[in-house]
RNA sequence: GGAGAGUUGGCAGAGUGGUCGAUUGCGGCGGUCUUGAAAACCGUUGAGGCUAACACCUCCGGGGGUUCGAAUCCCUCACUCUCCGCCA
């Protein structure tokens, strides 16, 4: 959500600055500078009727307490008329601000300069390249066809026991998953992030606060009976950890990385990018968190990038970086990096993280603040990205590492697996 | 699931209808003393809104109500703790 001063303050470049998102924000900003004004007049006006019943309801206690009990009714009297006017007040600036609440939040958050313009995912920059995207054969079978040969994924069972999207890791499948997320999480606690293990569930005051809630798509799974949501990513309990705290400038910045299941419901997606491994119901992460001063979140940002696809290199995995035009930027992020790894047999690139800046759009409905210097409450900007996503990258290991003798298991999850080959 | 007790400022903990946005202690910050530190002493210390500033307004778990006046009374929801039951 975007703060109301800076609407109020900057109206015209917010609305120039949108368009890079293919936003046309103007109906819109202008609606709520109306409303903004309106309420401000409102909010007055009501200050001063309380400020005359308190001055009254004072009064009053003073004569009672002397004994002037006939003085005191007068008085009561009195608080009649702006008894009304306050209930009137109350009620329109309930119903503006509510409106108004319900106008800020349709407002995307305004993209960093450098985000490119674009309509979709064509326009995106590609700004980092390494490793070598070409098959080098053309027999190379895609993994879900792999994953059955050697029996490590079984997707047919997930559907029995469940349903489509939810696969049934068995074997050195299974170990090997566990294996990449003990590897990205010691990875993420070497650089410096506290490894917390969080709620699979949310309650709607933290869906809300990190923008799930609303959730016009249907994305989360809802237990409706207790009013809980299955987390589509650890950002949000994690996130969640720090809504409505004031931190200290000197524990800037905060650093998490969190394991999760995610659970996506994924509306309305079918055909054959779905297939196999491509996209779940539900799947396993790495995140990893920052809450950040606004002057280094930038820099944060860069290091947060190049630490998602240091993970890359160590699994000698062919990727590149992206850096999201305003098109595919997502509705709370001012610049997003999204990594994708090179899947050989498919011959595609596969998202596996999404490195975003929010700057103050999160912090401010979470209310994560810190105190600066000079003893003045600010909001703080929070960062996340994935670190990594696991299923592409199964995916992508387990096509291009795909050899007449077994899958080779990359060095560096060795010690974790336990075995080199999967035959 | 049943019964009971709670929820107050960073923490602990007073306050049961009228100068209470809240006594006090700890912690934090500033100072005196000291070569430096500790101790001691003095001062200061919640958040948000509005304002040039003062003033003023809101906030004592959330929401609603009673009253001229609510942290204090009533209703409701959430959470926490204790005991019992069930259970990985």
């Amino acid at each position: 959500m975007l703060q109301m001063q800076n609407i109020r303050e900057n109206p015209d470049e917010i609305i120039s600055k949108l368009k890079v998102k293919n936003f046309n924000a103007s109906e819109l900003v202008h609606s709520i500078l109306e409303l903004d004004s309106q309420i401000r007049a409102d909010k007055k006006a009501l200050d001063e009727n309380l400020m005359q019943q308190n001055t009254i309801a004072k009064e009053i206690g003073q004569l009672f307490r002397l004994g002037k009990t006939n003085e005191a009714n007068e008085l009561k009297e009195k608080t009649g008329i702006l008894k009304t006017e306050e209930k009137e007040l109350q009620q329109r600036l309930s119903n503006t601000t509510s409106l108004l609440d319900e106008l800020v939040v349709q407002l995307p958050n305004t993209p960093h300069p450098s985000v490119p313009c674009g309509k979709g995912a064509e326009d995106n920059e590609i700004v980092y390249q390494e490793g070598d995207p070409t098959s080098t054969s053309k027999e190379m079978l895609p993994h879900w066809e792999l994953v059955k040969k050697y029996d490590i994924i079984d997707f047919d069972l997930g559907s029995k026991i469940t349903g489509a999207g939810f696969p049934v890791y068995k074997g050195k499948g299974a170990k090997l998953q566990r294996a990449l997320i003990s590897f990205f999480l010691d990875s993420a606690t070497e650089e410096g992030y506290l490894e917390v293990q969080p709620p699979y569930m949310v309650n709607e005051n933290s869906a809300y606060a990190t923008g799930q809630l609303p959730d016009k798509e249907g994305q989360m799974y809802h237990a409706t009976v207790d009013n809980l949501y299955l987390i589509p990513t650890a950002e949000v309990p994690v996130t969640n950890m720090y809504r409505d705290i004031i931190l200290k400038e000197s524990n800037l910045p905060l650093k998490n990385c969190a394991y999760s299941a995610c659970f996506r419901r994924e509306a309305g997606s079918y055909g054959k990018d779905v297939r196999g491994l491509n996209r779940l119901h539900q799947f396993d992460k790495v995140e990893i968190v920052q809450i950040a001063h606004p002057d280094h979140s930038y820099q944060i940002l860069e290091e947060m990038k190049k630490y998602a696809y240091s993970l890359l290199q160590k699994l000698e995995l062919p990727f590149r970086v992206l850096r999201l035009c305003g098109g595919d930027l997502s509705f709370t992020s001012a610049l997003t990096y999204d990594l994708e790894v090179f899947s050989k047999a498919q011959e595609k690139w596969l998202e596996v993280s999404s490195v975003s800046n929010f700057e103050t759009f999160q912090a401010n409905r979470l209310k994560v603040r810190f105190k600066d210097d000079a003893g003045k409450t600010r909001l703080a900007h929070t960062l996340n990205g994935s670190a990594l996503a696991l299923p592409r990258i199964m995916a992508a290991l387990i096509e291009n590492n795909q050899t007449p003798d077994g899958i080779v298991i990359p060095e560096v999850l060795r010690k974790y697996t336990g075995f080199s080959l999967i035959s």
